[in-house]
This record gives structure tokens, C-alpha cells and sequence, in this order.
DNA sequence: TTGGGCTTGTGAAAGAGTTCACATGATTCT
DNA sequence: AGAATCATGTGAACTCTTTCACAAGCCCAA
């Protein structure tokens, strides 16, 4: 038996690929505990709401995974997906801000079933540096980048005030730390070569007004 | 003096250049309180990071709003941008789920700045209901529909459990609301003419790991 | 009021991403 | 074993988005 066709991450992968992706990763973890063992590029793409031509496009950057006639082996599949979105592991998570936003992310409980581990929560409040949150310390957000070294944390979450998320960000890269996912609504300016992915709730909220007005 | 030329909702904006408008509104707004007169599209795209084209081309879809040679007034801008957004009036938001996540959402500061009004949060804890949170009652989830219509809620915070996420969002759009906004990681159904945006805290986490396993 | 400098607004070009459509290869049935 | 069926994998066509490049327009100074 030959090993599957292994092209390593090529070219330039667009965002909307990754992103389904993950969407497929989710989807075919439902399907592998609901007991499915096969399913064709159709039947997933019907689940979301894509093509299956999208489906198979997508797939094809990676390799090609699945059996002419048949469709994949949902197993298989969402296995090598995931290794190609790095779940095939687990990764150190610290959550910077301890306020209602980084208390609720701390505690979100999909994180750990995704391979996610909240090792490190750090906060500038003293009233809560030294108590527990979900069973983490929280930290003196001044030795942030002593802790990061400590509990080799791989990626931050950043749930800070607008004001001080890009001083904290310039911590954290600083601390050898390459990802960051943010809650603050600003732009963070960070060197070329580290991640960041931002989630801001009034630019969705936005995009839903905008609709709301000019819809049909 | 002419009125400004007036293009209403045009053909079909693509998804980026309304997310682009609400950054150029935010960006616009810090500019008009540091007392910034006028900006060029250069400028506003430096602060930023695109293009001076792509700026003009996401304003020329809704009109022409600035000076040849001189550039656009911010306030003017910011102003026009709103209404485009619908920004210029004030929204009526429910927040349903008053776990972690919601109760965060609902005491989020910047909303009220933005123009969203939590008027209502539900949730299906008899412990939770009647309580107060941030000023506002907890009302029981089953009353959901009776308080959409009393409170006039035009936009709802879903922030429920996976399990229950459809069949919340189909209460909520038997209700009359046509937009919501979903923090629950699953695909939810809806009708044609509701709009819903998802705020999926795995899938920005799964690309940050994906960048950091295949990234140079 | 004429000219030089500057920045917008926009067709046209280039670049990305999506969908089409079909050859290819696997499986099953007779 | 051959035929029929099925769904993948992938160039090519298409569509959507971004960038280019420049004419048009405004401002200011002399």
C-alpha cells in the first residue's frame, strides 16, 4: 500500500479554504460519533452550504483523499484534516484580561475538546491576581512575559481594553509568543511574521444593521 | 449648493467592503475626537492596512464624498459612512443565553457607545430569571416571543448552547427579528431573508494554528 | 484669471476565488 | 470478465475583488 499523495502546505492557501476546513473538520466530528463511514463531496457540501466542486477544490490543495466512486471515509478524513490545521496535538493558550470577556473565554468549555489548554490567565487587577478561575492562578499581568517562557505559551488570547491591547500585544511578541487572537476592537500593529485574527463583535453587529437597512 | 450625489444600495456590496466601511467608520470617529479636520484616502489607508484605491473604491459604490485634491472631512465622512451602516439611529438588541458568554455580551461597554440597547436578556435558569444583570431583568427563555414583540427587539445575541441554537433561532425568527448574530459553533438554518453572522471562536483559533504548523 | 499642485473618482487591467465539466479510476453487479 | 455506475480530482471558464493609472476637478497663489 502506497502512502497518500503528500503535498506539504503549497502554494498560497486562500483564507476561505482554511476556514472550510475547520467547518469540515467540525462536520465530519459529528458525522465520525453519529457513526457515519462514508461520505461523498455532495452530502458534505449539502451540510454546509457550499458546492461540492468547492468541497473537492479545496481538498485537492492537500492531496487527494478520497476514493474515485466512493467519496471519503469520514475517519480518514477529518483525521488529515486535522493534522493539516495542526489539531493532531494540543497547544498552551493564555488568556491576558480577566475582565467579563477573557472570565468568560477562560471558562469556554469547547476549548479543551479541541485541544486547547488554558494554561495561564493574567490580569493588572489586584483583587484578582492571586485568585483562581476555573481552576487556573491568576497571574500578575506584569510577569506576563516571565509566565509565557514558564508555561510555553503558543498563542494569546488577548481580552484587554481597546487602550492597552497594542501595548500588551508588543509584551507578548516579545515573549516569543507568534499568535494572537484579540477581543479589542483596534488595529494591532505586530511584526510580519506573527498571527493575529481579531474578533470584533460591533463589526458584525455592523454588518447585520447594514443589512437590516438595505436589505430587499 | 447640489445635493450630494446619492447612489442608494446599489447592485450587490460584496461582504469586505461593508466590514472595510466599518472600520473607516471607527477610524474616522477616534480621527474626529483627536479634532482631525480632513483626511486623504492615503491616510485613512495607512492607518489601516489597504490600499488608497481600495478606500475610494468602497466609498464610490455609495456616492462621490470628497474634494478633488483635498481629500474627504472626517466628520463629514464618518457621518455618511454611519448612515450608509445604519449607525444614525439606535437598535434594540436581546441577548439570549445568560451563561458566560451572554452575561459578558450583555455588559459589554461599547455597545451602548455603538448605538445597541440590550433591552432583554433571556435565559432557562429559575435560578437566572428575575435576577437582575447590568440593570436589566432576566426574563424566562419560554416568554422569549412575547418579549421580542413588547421590547420591539430588532437584532438577537445568540449565545446558547450548541444543542439548543436552532431551535432558539427559529423562536426568535417566528418572533418577527431578522438578524442575529451567533456565537454558537454550528450551522443554523435560517430563512432567505434573515440575516446571521457567527462568531466562531475555534475556527479563528484553527487558523491560527494552521498558520503556525505550515507557516514559514 | 491663469497655472501648478494635489487628490478624487472610475474605467480598464490584473489577480483571486469559485464553479464547470469531464476524464479517470474505483466498486459492484451480472 | 465486462459493463454499468458512481464520485473524485483537476484544468479551464467564469465571476468577483483588488489594484492600476489617469482624466477630471478643486484649491491656492501670483
Amino acid at each position: 500500500m502506497s502512502e497518500t499523495n503528500n503535498k506539504s502546505a503549497p502554494q498560497q492557501i486562500s483564507e476561505s479554504t482554511i476556514r472550510r476546513l475547520s467547518l469540515y473538520h467540525r462536520t465530519l466530528s459529528e458525522l465520525e460519533k453519529s457513526g457515519t463511514r462514508t461520505i461523498s463531496s455532495q452530502q458534505l457540501a449539502d451540510l454546509r452550504k457550499i458546492t461540492p466542486a468547492q468541497v473537492r477544490k479545496d481538498l485537492s490543495f492537500f492531496g487527494a483523499f478520497g476514493t474515485r466512486g466512493l467519496g471519503y471515509t469520514v475517519g480518514k478524513l477529518r483525521k488529515r484534516i486535522g493534522e493539516i490545521l495542526g489539531l493532531n496535538r494540543r497547544w498552551n493558550v493564555a488568556v491576558v484580561g480577566a475582565g467579563k470577556i477573557g472570565a468568560a473565554l477562560a471558562g469556554f468549555k469547547e476549548f479543551e475538546g479541541k485541544g486547547f489548554d488554558i494554561k495561564l490567565i493574567a490580569d493588572n487587577d489586584q483583587r484578582k491576581i492571586g485568585s483562581k478561575q476555573y481552576g487556573i492562578m491568576v497571574t500578575d499581568v506584569k510577569k506576563l512575559q516571565n509566565d509565557i517562557a514558564k508555561q510555553e505559551i503558543e498563542i494569546v488570547i488577548l481580552a484587554v481594553p481597546a487602550k492597552s491591547a497594542q501595548e500588551i500585544a508588543d509584551i507578548v511578541v516579545s515573549s516569543g509568543v507568534r499568535a494572537i487572537l484579540s477581543f479589542a476592537p483596534v488595529n494591532i500593529k505586530i511584526p510580519e511574521n506573527i498571527y493575529i485574527r481579531t474578533e470584533d463583535m460591533t463589526m458584525e453587529l455592523e454588518y447585520l444593521t447594514y443589512a437590516l437597512v438595505n436589505g430587499e
